[in-house]
DNA sequence: AGCAAACATTAACGCAGTTAAGTAATAGTA
DNA sequence: TACTATTACTTAACTGCGTTAATGTTTGCT
């Protein structure tokens, strides 16, 4: 066995291939095929090893998530600054949630439909810093411009962050679920939905 | 064992019996708990008899769920029945949607989010009988009535149901099961989103 | 040379869904 | 009544999963 150039190796580096490796999987198999044992077969190492790095199969999947997330994340910001008008900035930013769900179908399904308790509390997912946590806070601002621009109605500024942010992902876990439904074509329904929900909220 | 009156029951009675059971241990327990071998513990049969009257664990969860879908198209046509004012009807049916998915968590797990190919092609899931296919009916006639009657834009039938039903969905999906994030009252969510969606498709 | 830390492995536990083979009791028939 | 076929159910086992404990092996340090 060749193990000799598995030494000479730092661990963060390790970590990365493996997480990288898990990536690759999970996005061919798929979220309902991957596991450890898998994983462990496609880099040449026992199961075990992969515990050294990763605490167990959650804190593997939450890392892979939080690498699109990240992604996600930057887009995000991205399209703020991009637009000037921030109804076109909302309009974009809730459309880019959709295709980004449709492009990255198996990370959302373990992000948003799996292991509901990854981030504690309440009290705790608003006080520690992560991807998910910030990209709300992303998303409630733009709403915050849009009301104080008179774009949307005065209201609970929650809970229209929450109300628009939510719908799209109806619209998502259905289409990427219930397969064997005949569903207008995917972009159709998301901006029908987009701007219908936005109008209704336009004062 | 007294295995002598197990005999004295026919094939159909058994296997409401099992499905009761089942459907007990279900909400008892939840859906990422149950299992075959805990049901074969309950009932205190092997877990293989549980084969002899189910193809296996999707069959016989299916079954459970088009049990409560039966419920729901039920109380769909009551809804219409009930209400002259279509529009109210509809209103109504959307937060009746969200209010079942409250209250049969597990049962909705099951039904929208898992075994996305249980209904079979898009030709099949439309011609054969399925509570799921019976729904959208039900569903899209209190749309096309409401259109028909002036309250809404008219448009695309089936994209405009296709919206206002999953819409709703992304509320549900994700109140139940982000349960780190911090969520208003779903209940203020789902009059919020309902009458925020329907006003934007009025005319 | 001896030792400790680092790295990786084998073996195993407990759980899951499911299948194959076997057993006991009943019903039907000659 | 004796033989047979059917029915109802069980035991044992297979494959696969996440994970842990114990063990071995290599490396660098003193």
């Amino acid at each position: 066995m060749g193990a000799k150039e598995k030494r000479n190796r730092n661990k963060e580096e390790f970590r990365r291939e493996i997480l990288n490796s898990a990536r690759d999987l999970f996005i061919d198999v798929g979220y309902e095929k991957f596991s450890m044992r898998r994983l462990a077969e496609k880099i040449n190492y026992s199961p075990t090893t992969i515990y050294l790095y990763f605490k167990g199969k959650d804190d593997l999947l939450l890392a892979i998530c939080e690498e699109v997330a990240e992604q996600f994340l930057t887009k995000l910001s991205h399209i703020r600054s991009v637009q000037s008008n921030p109804y076109e900035a909302l309009r974009h930013t809730m459309l880019y949630l959709v295709e980004f769900a449709f492009d990255n179908p198996n990370h959302y399904k373990v992000f948003f439909l799996t292991r509901p308790d990854v981030y504690g509390t309440h009290e705790e997912f608003m006080n520690r810093e992560s991807m998910a946590r910030n990209s709300y806070f992303e998303f409630r601002k733009i709403v915050q411009v849009c009301i104080g621009a008179g774009k949307l109605r005065p209201m609970d500024i929650d809970v229209l962050t929450q109300v628009l942010a939510t719908a799209p992902h109806g619209l998502i876990t259905m289409t990427l679920y219930q397969n064997s439904f005949p569903w207008i074509d995917r972009k159709v329904l998301a901006t029908t939905l987009v701007d219908g929900l936005l109008r209704g909220f336009q004062q």
